[in-house]
DNA sequence: ACGCTGATGAAG
DNA sequence: TTCATCAGCGTT
């Protein structure tokens, strides 16, 4: 089956749905002479400004404002001085709102073999896939660079696990929220407990 | 269990 | 202008 990209219309809804949604879908990024896809199996939601894991739960700031506008956009930051984690864009304009891609499998223009580790973590697959700040902000709906596409393929709802969010113990009563979503035994899922 | 590393935003 | 913090990862 051919693969179609996704449009606003897929991105523009409950975080929560899309995200689940989101779990065997392809991650592109294309590069000169490159093409990289990866079948997403990890992701975590993170929305509004009631959610104190969110970076929004401080506000609008030139950071999270991406966040505030249309469904669809890449957010991508630096973490720990060393890493970008890539998210995107969710919900209404004004509802900021993001996911973030945690985990993949290889499919093409990557190493199948160590599948256990390549796309293991959102630092890991940023770095595989050389998606860095220059990215963020990026229309996936329309960017030739990096999309979200559909090739037909899609887990078992019931191989759909969740549990609480990763490294946000410092976020309170938010940190407990089951708003990470995985396949069961995917091979990059994170190892790290929640 | 810890060091690496620098953007971010809050405080002053 | 400082300063603590951090949606991770690699090595011990």
């Amino acid at each position: 089956m051919i693969s179609q990209r996704l449009a606003r219309s897929f991105f523009a809804r409950d975080t929560h749905l899309v995200a689940k949604q989101l779990l065997g879908k392809l991650l592109i990024r294309k590069l000169p002479g490159d093409n990289f896809i990866g079948r997403i199996t990890e992701v975590e939601a993170y929305v509004g400004e009631d959610d104190l894991a969110c970076h929004a739960s401080r506000g609008k700031t030139p950071r999270t404002a991406i966040m505030y506008g249309p469904a669809g956009h890449a957010y991508v930051y630096l973490i720990y001085g060393m890493y970008y984690c890539f998210n995107i864009v969710t919900e209404k304009k004004d509802l900021p709102a993001a996911i973030l891609i945690r985990g993949a499998i290889p499919v093409n223009g990557l190493p199948r073999s160590d599948a256990q580790h390549l796309l293991r973590g959102p630092g890991r697959i940023t770095r595989a896939f050389h998606i860095d700040k220059t990215l963020n902000g990026q229309d996936l709906t329309i960017s030739k660079k990096l999309y979200i596409a559909d090739d037909g393929f899609s887990f078992s709802p019931r191989q759909i696990q969740t549990s609480p969010r990763i490294n946000v113990a410092y976020a309170g009563p938010s940190a407990l929220y089951p708003w990470r979503y995985f396949i069961q035994n995917a091979p990059a899922n994170s190892s790290a407990q929640p």
